[in-house]
DNA sequence: GCGGATCCAGAAAGCGCTCTCATGAACGGG
DNA sequence: CCCGTTCATGAGAGCGCTTTCTGGATCCGC
């Protein structure tokens, strides 16, 4: 009938006892044994082993202010977050490097911009120790409130402005774009159209501009703004095709506008890549690789990016959080990290 | 020169002395301010306002043994995670729940059986109020280990073999299936194959079985093994034309074999849906509306499920976590709870 | 108008841990 | 063989908060 008393956790006290030792020394021992003789410390870990001990985080982080976790923080009212896996992939790269150095993972998916001071008051309380923060949208607040706290911090996606003293991560977009268009220019193509993203966003803006490296004299009526979606490509798709019916090649900004491309040129009659030649950016799963005809595309790193974010902030974390102006070596705040692309080859181009 | 000094945070110490009261009256009074006096109370109030009071959650959960934190634990090892925005749908339900009653989401991924022992180890620390699971393999440990923790957990899918103790939350995949498999009858088809999803998974196992309800003396030869993936959709497809070339309609287990097998369908030079009716499962975005001919697909509310979990899990902490066998009334356990399924027809059957 | 019940506010004891500091043993040099 | 070091260990303070316990004021009924 009477269920055990919830056994209790054991505490440090508790494997001290068992040891014949002060709390000091199990403490001591738990955090790396520096300063323990090896007999003591082998004889300390068979009691922490024993009873299963486990360190509580929440006395520990009252008295060194670490607290072993970081925050992510996602904001996208509704469109595309986790429509597409892009943020999925992010968060398993920063998860993987996380775990390795022990930190755990706290995610804030922010919706709207009534909540943004939630994640403020979040972040002023000093439960993390620094934020990841997914940031694409130019003239965003959510930069300036995440700066407030005084936590460490990097963005993924350029921010827009960008800050000296917060680092992001990035892709190559305008890279990646230039690669794309020169491709079609290989391809022997000579009008390329090409559909945007919605140019609030940087790597919309970003990709804009690369194809404008490569196209400085390009027409007007050859460029669409699409939306990052299917619709949106489509829209932008029919768009050009009534404005520059020459066209012989189309870069869409992302696979989603590129599929919305790809179904009205069928509709149209057009075939592809015979009579235009279509590249998208992404490379998303299991998208590019199932349109009709299977897309040519910039595949982004995206895993990889996640990691960088995490290794970026672990590292400033390490040179002690808003250190003040006494370091002694200022050492240079961790630049911006840009990633290259690859263009992927498949039917469409 | 001198940098402010780190501007420390306030503490309640400090927000009762600028107060002119006690510590204890302060914490009364962030805490939603039971038995203090009015005009005390907002003077403290105003206080907390004036200094960015935020109180030190690791403090606090010192002594309440409460985290306003629950792990949400995904182990899928590489395939389906977030290449498939399922579990970020689901995220979302479960945050936006959380948000709501204040609690954090601790987001544990694994990856490999190696991190068992890390989750396992991370939960019996007392770090967390609860856990919710993702566990959609038969057979696996993960169950078991989060149970040995002790903590209040839900399940996300079926799990098996189902704990009374652990409640679960998962859609109706084999009423969705039946739905399926009747709406394919209605249409007049005699010979319904049915691609499987990889039968170690509870999901995969249900479908059929709902398939099996609604023809129970199918063929065997109607049946293909596949493994939720595009390839294995195709490479099953191309199986059930060769042993069954006189099949009119396909039910496949999810839309990303669906999409395979509607590639092979148009190979072999079958009409969908003229020659062959073709019906997939989840509705996933942006798949599903995109494939040539759109898929009819059933789908599932995969975020108010997200939402479901969370509000199970709680409720049973706010019943007090573990309660042991002296709390006066058992009120039983939440029960489990399977939401509908919704057949969304588009163009494929 | 007095005694007892009622209620609000403060004092103080920890929650489990880290870390500084003091202590004493072991050691080596003169 | 003694004294100054060095180094491993223990004692104890305190991180910021909640919560019991207690004191004192207020209120009610008789």
């Amino acid at each position: 009938m009477t269920d055990k008393p919830a056994a209790p956790r054991p505490t440090l006290e508790a494997v001290a006892a068992r040891a014949g030792v002060s709390r000091a020394t199990v403490s001591r021992v738990v955090n790396g044994g520096a300063g323990v003789t090896a007999p003591l410390a082998s004889k300390v870990m068979r009691v922490v082993e024993e009873l299963g001990y486990v360190p509580n985080r929440a006395a520990r982080s009252l008295v060194t202010r670490r607290h072993d976790a970081v925050a992510v923080i996602i904001a996208e009212p509704e469109t595309r977050v986790f429509t597409d896996p892009f943020f999925g992939r992010q968060l398993r790269g920063i998860s993987k490097e996380l775990t390795a150095h022990d930190s755990q993972l706290v995610l804030l998916l922010v919706e709207e911009k009534s909540d943004y001071a939630r994640v403020g008051r979040y972040l002023a309380g000093g439960h993390v120790d620094g934020a990841l923060v997914f940031s694409v949208h130019t003239q965003d607040e959510l930069p300036a409130i995440v700066r407030a706290s005084g936590l460490p911090t990097v963005f993924g996606g350029r921010p827009d402005p960008v800050e000296e003293s917060t680092p992001y991560v990035d892709c190559d977009n305008r890279g990646g774009a230039r690669e794309a268009v020169r491709h079609l220019l290989s391809l022997g193509r000579g009008q390329v159209a090409h559909i945007t993203g919605p140019l609030d966003q940087t790597s919309a803006v970003d990709r804009l501009d690369g194809y404008r490296d490569v196209v400085p004299d390009a027409d007007a009526a050859l460029i669409a703004e699409g939306d990052f979606t299917p619709e949106g490509g489509e829209r932008a798709m029919r768009e050009l095709l009534e404005r520059s019916p020459g066209l012989d090649a189309v870069f869409a900004a992302n696979d989603l506008s590129a599929s919305g491309a790809l179904r009205v040129l069928r509709e149209a009659g057009r075939r592809v890549p015979e009579d235009v030649a279509v590249i998208g950016f992404d490379d998303m799963v299991p998208l590019a690789g199932r349109t009709e005809p299977p897309l040519t595309t910039v595949r982004q790193d995206i895993e990889e990016m996640g990691r960088m974010m995490a290794r970026l902030l672990l590292r400033s974390l390490e040179r002690g959080p808003a250190r003040g102006a006494a370091g002694p070596e200022p050492e240079a705040d961790p630049a911006s990290i840009v990633t290259p692309t690859v263009l992927v080859r498949r039917t469409s181009a």
